[in-house]
DNA sequence: ACGTTCCCGTAAACCGGTTTGCTAAACCGT
DNA sequence: ACGGTTTAGCAAACCGGTTTACGGGAACGT
């Protein structure tokens, strides 16, 4: 039983072939630099004592990590809580297998994503859901790594995929309007950390001017109570949903600014007795896998959660210090309503009322 | 316009300070070696510099790169195809922050699982979904790097987390047996590679065993035609359950191996025209989130999805070459069925089958 | 006043690779 | 036979930290 046998290191392997470290090195990563049968004997050796070039001391001698950061502002449980996150990571897994790259996941560390930042050892950063007045995105602005941004707002040159929410909320709306609603309850996400939930860039904020346009078309105004906060997850549906009852809500029709709540907002609708769509209406957002297999299955703003980590991926990739200018550093992608079957004509009692509050 | 300003490093610290590159790492790792006001004076100046130490160069000094790596023999965009990972992810992310442990995903390089573990900078490995046979886990053996096997077999004594499957299965069974069906299709989970499907120990098996259990208790075989493998997601189920029933298969009962294929076979089936649960009783197994926001909601076996990563950190992290063998080095979970709505009495036209096939 | 201890800080080795000259031998044409 | 070019391989610097061994001086005990 000899101890934990230390792993055979690059100069053990030039030691028992008779070479230089150099060498070895080559055999691996220029063998073209070798005689063929050099290369084939310290081949051969390295696999006797089977050796594995240690990759962190590559990493430092390279100074690459041939990894992707993914950087959330919230802790990695509550992220994958929400199956959109993982749509999105599946993109960027995609995209980064095809490059050669590792994926890693940065989130808070005790607390402070600053701390988690710094401990990563990553050559490229993909910041999702950050707000542009997020001091850790000036942290890693000035860090020199390259990054990109991801739902959230960006400089107008700055690396970043962009969503036309403002287009497909309106859209969802105009298509609630047009089944002759008028009475709506808006589930927004609310923002990760303790910021002013009314940073006019947030996505919340673009989703519900598009809510609002296409509200204003047929003259109604969508009061502030009737817009309830929570977490992008089904248990934030839920408890939005609960909560805006209580507060005396009683709409036709709601806008849910993620599939996961308006899954959420369903089930609790259900709960207290209500049918959907006969009863309550209900848009998602995102067009989640599974917004086809809930029951009824869900009406909701399509975006392409994939494409948007492979883009991003490749936006980080090439977007290091010296971006081929030509190359938009932005990407944004369009989003369009899809009919399913949780919305429907307004029911017939709640269909005149005249005056939002008369 | 400098270019890309090098970021400085330790060396540009101490010469600043004018103290030796030493003390700037003991000033930030063993402060209490130094005086008080040196510590402060280096954090100023480093401060000033804006100074981060390079996780990678820490990482090769330490010899510890503070990171769990979990790794999956299928490509990462079909594992997040799957909510349960997420959940199961989720628990690792939980465990590994409090840990102070960065989490990375290890998934085949260009399609070699090899080339990835080789690549991966970890401290320890949780490995899920690997058959025991898996060539893999023999490098990973070798290797010396702690690892923890999850949904799959293990040797006795190898770290591990397992799921008493079994039981759950023949729960799973049993109920619907007791609601009278007697006719049943098993969708399964495929191995991930081209493995024979038949390894004993693969999961898909050691359920096989539970369903079959319970079904002999009444007197029923399930034949191999009334089985049929995917892989786990919704897509799977669907495309499952059309080609059993192209085959021929009128089950009244589904007994799916994963929500996501139960989900995915309650959406096939009903696109057939049946109803779940009146034409069609269908039980999952894992208990997704999800499970509880399908319609109708799903019957399924209970397993604790976020609770295994958690563990599974745990036993990685003091899973190193020197446990405390007073510890176990496995850990089981039980299982147990929560019935919701997909599952009712058999169809009272179908109740009468006298013999499997008279 | 002197040996001992303690405190603070330094120099240098080390982690395990990659990469840049550089040299000695082989090859080449004339 | 000879200068010029390849070719094959080596030595050493380097990546950016951590850690060990050691030294100088102040404080302490007697």
């Amino acid at each position: 039983m000899e101890q934990a046998t230390r792993r055979s290191t690059i100069a053990d392997v030039a030691r028992a072939a008779g070479v230089s470290k150099a060498a070895v090195s080559f055999a691996f990563n220029t063998p073209e630099r070798l005689s063929t049968d050099t290369v084939a004997r310290i081949r051969d050796v390295a696999a006797g004592l089977d050796y594995r070039p240690d990759p962190v001391a590559r990493m430092l001698a390279q100074r690459r990590t041939w990894t992707v950061g993914i950087l959330t502002p919230q802790a990695l449980d509550v992220i994958f809580a929400n199956p959109y996150f993982g749509e999105f990571a599946a993109g960027v897994a995609t995209a980064a297998e095809a490059a050669g790259l590792a994926v890693q996941f940065i989130s808070p560390l005790h607390g402070s994503l600053a701390r988690a930042v710094d401990r990563a050892s990553v050559d490229g950063i993909i910041a999702v859901g950050l707000g542009a007045d997020h001091p850790e995105i000036g942290q890693i602005r000035r860090s020199g790594i390259p990054y990109v941004l991801v739902d959230s707002t960006a400089l107008p040159d700055e690396p970043a995929i962009l969503v036309d929410d403002e287009t497909g909320a309106r859209a969802a709306a105009a298509h609630l309007v047009n089944l002759g609603h008028r009475s709506f309850l808006v589930i927004g996400i609310e923002p990760p950390s303790a910021g002013p939930a009314a940073e006019p860039a947030w996505v919340t904020s673009r989703r519900l001017r598009g809510y609002r346009a296409a509200a204003a078309d047929v003259g109604i105004a969508i009061q502030d109570d009737a817009i309830v906060l929570g977490p992008a997850s089904m248990e934030g549906g839920i408890e939005a949903f609960h909560k805006a009852w209580a507060a005396g809500q009683r709409p036709t029709a709601v806008l849910a600014m993620s599939d996961a709540m308006a899954i959420g907002a369903m089930r609790a609708a259900r709960e207290l007795g209500l049918r959907v769509p006969a009863d309550l209406s209900v848009v998602g957002f995102d067009d989640l896998d599974v917004a086809q297999y809930t029951d009824p299955p869900l009406t909701t703003v399509h975006q392409p959660n994939r494409q948007k980590g492979e883009e991003a991926v490749r936006l980080v990739i090439d977007g290091g210090p010296r971006r081929n200018p030509l190359e938009p550093a932005q990407h944004q992608f369009a989003t369009h309503l899809v009919v399913r079957g949780s919305t429907a004509v307004v029911p017939p009692l709640r269909q005149e009322v005249p005056d939002d509050k008369a």
